[in-house]
DNA sequence: CATTTGTCTATCATATAAGTAGACTTGGCG
DNA sequence: CGCCAAGTCTACTTATATGATAGACAAATG
């Protein structure tokens, strides 16, 4: 189970790609559409910001904005982001991970079936951007026709 | 991530697995050898007997067995007892879905991915069983030779 | 310079996770 | 029968993470 803090960013993400290229969005903007805290959301963009996946400007104007095209960012790095690991042990995590103490991890069953476990979520998460986090109708990939 | 708790369940069942047909394993042991909070454990291990995933002998001679061989209990199964659901969000869960207040689930474009990644992840977890977690060297599947 | 908007710090409430203690029950065995 | 070895159950405790809120601060626009 993702956070809500992560559902939420997401779910803000979402609605940034579906404004992209119409400038700064308004934080009560995306509260109020997608009915998030938006203290809690402030929060949450601010630290999408500190990992250059969001920009921001400032003032009467203002607002967020993706600081990339939305098929630039996969789901993965947003979620390591706001939420930490992808993996479900520490010591099969790529980006966050240490070192299991109490087992031989070259011989641990369980850690073996983790790493089989995270690579199929990853394959999905890796892949998938926040252009696919946009309601409605299913984005048809229109590549170079 | 998941828990401590299921992290510690998955491992008991490994050394359980490892044991299969050999008798009875005290919770001592099993604590010792994967070194496991015994008190902890305890609970852990009633929780899966209660779910027919073990069985359990009181007085001398006692302790807990698998309920079935290694390979019938799977760990999405295992996972579900003690951890609860294994999709990311509760309205893409298929064994605890609750509803998603705040969202249109059908244009639900995180709900749609979401999906998805639960489907790999489980592809994973429902093929694997607790055979699977035996430490060492990796078991062959010798079939119906 | 005043208004709008994002930025930052601090705090709080609640829930969940993790672990501990001790009494109770069951069953084997002498 | 009666002891002892095991699992069973109840009740806490403590730590950490989550979710949310309030308010002061800073920057940019007009």
């Amino acid at each position: 189970m993702i956070s809500k803090k992560t559902q939420y960013g997401l779910k803000a993400l979402g609605y940034l790609a579906a404004e992209y290229g119409k400038g700064p969005v308004l934080i009560a903007d995306i509260a109020e559409k997608k009915k998030i805290p938006i203290k809690f959301l402030e929060s949450i963009l601010l630290l999408l910001k500190q990992h250059s996946v969001l920009e921001s400007k400032k003032g009467k104007g203002g607002g967020y904005f993706l600081a990339n095209a939305p098929k630039k960012t996969s789901l993965a790095a947003v979620i390591r982001i706001i939420g930490g690991p992808i993996a479900m042990l520490p010591c099969v995590s790529l980006n966050f991970y240490t070192k299991c103490e109490d087992c031989d991890e070259v011989n641990c069953g369980l850690r073996r079936v983790m790493a089989i476990t995270r690579d199929a979520t990853l394959k999905v998460l890796e892949k998938k951007t926040i252009q696919d986090l946009v309601d409605g109708c299913v984005e048809m990939e229109i590549g170079t026709i």
